[in-house]
DNA sequence: AAAAACATACCGACTAGTCGGTTTATTCTT
DNA sequence: AAGAATAAACCGACTAGTCGGTATGTTTTT
């Protein structure tokens, strides 16, 4: 039955996502997480070729979330999709202390391996895209004042990456959903036509 | 003679920085690194407790840089600053190749070693408050539209970070000296009164 | 001569990955 | 339906090598 198998897969996802998070891809060792998991070694390696393998499929799984976040706000006008994003905030930061560090691995190790940067650039890039056709076809509808969209995308996507940076960094030091909120009501206001 | 002690110090300190950056915190050894100081490891340890407390005076180094940028800008007006923040971004993009992923180091470093974040999210508050109160002077003294000093320091310190971070993980995505001149300009539009 | 600076050889703990063998589930044969 | 044959899933001891750190000895400086 592959049904155990299937279960066995998951568990070792699940322990190696914890343990990435809490202890890093070089502290997680494989004994570590196979303990974790509680299978053998054998069982690790019969689903997963290598260490590095195993950190790939857990990163196509992350991307796949926010791929999907993508899809779900087409078909909207420009200064509505911002409005969802806010909506979208309370539920980002709450799961964030879980995922974050695991995301932060994911660039760390992303700017040492080739392999990796390649999985996990494209998709970013895809993210600037977006935003980049969202801002022109805000200013082309109107409803924005005449910016690059360019650099308006930078710039948000930039204050989006700093602001998780500094929610993981330093979770006490503000009430990061609420700045994250005010942050982009104030970059959609100097970009909405008055 | 103390110049010969102090020229090994500083060549550890040199190595480090560049094989941290190169190949992170845990797989740059003592080995690599006193190989590439050309020094022995007793030498090494003669100098440092051990790797973390290296670690540590690196971070130390950083963070003085950062002090000093700062105290560089006081006794000037908040759109001057911004202005001459601007003028220093040829500056920081340049060098920012070499030291950028030592920073992303100590992020992740900070991240999960309670004496090191200790260590890097002081400094890191303080930037933050600096900018808190640059821009609160700039509503009272009537140059900047009445924003929230808060949040509006939350976002600057944010795509800042971000910023940073992109150029780091993407150096070929975009000519980021000039995302970031631009950015900047932006962020000021939206904040100075017309 | 004393002390600081450096070199070398070494240690125990730990690591990713391997491999021969066992258990469990599925399919085929009668 | 019962049993034999096959395949997938799993186990855990083992290897070969790396790591941070130390112990001990030598050179250089004062």
């Amino acid at each position: 039955m592959q049904q155990r198998s299937e279960e066995t897969r998951s568990r070792i996802l699940e322990s190696a996502a914890k343990l990435f998070s809490e202890r890093g891809f070089n502290a997680a060792s494989v004994d570590d997480i196979c303990a974790d998991a509680k299978i053998s070694k054998g069982a690790f390696y019969h689903h997963f070729e290598s260490k590095q393998a195993l950190f790939l499929a857990l990163l196509d799984g992350w991307l796949k979330i926010i791929d999907n976040a993508i899809e779900a706000s087409k078909d909207k006008t420009a200064p509505e999709t911002f409005v969802q994003m806010t909506g979208a905030f309370p539920y980002i930061f709450a799961t964030a202390g879980n995922h974050l560090p695991m995301f932060m691995e994911f660039w760390l190790q992303a700017s040492r391996d080739e392999k990796i940067w390649q999985a996990s650039i494209a998709p970013y890039r895809r993210y600037h895209q977006y935003f980049t056709s969202l801002i022109k076809k805000g200013v082309e509808e109107g409803s924005f004042v005449n910016v690059d969209p360019q650099i308006a995308s930078r710039l948000i996507v930039s204050a989006a990456m700093g602001l998780l940076l500094q929610s993981l960094l330093d979770p006490e030091g503000a009430k990061w959903e609420k700045v994250a909120r005010e942050s982009t009501t104030m970059l959609l206001n100097s970009l909405v036509k008055k």
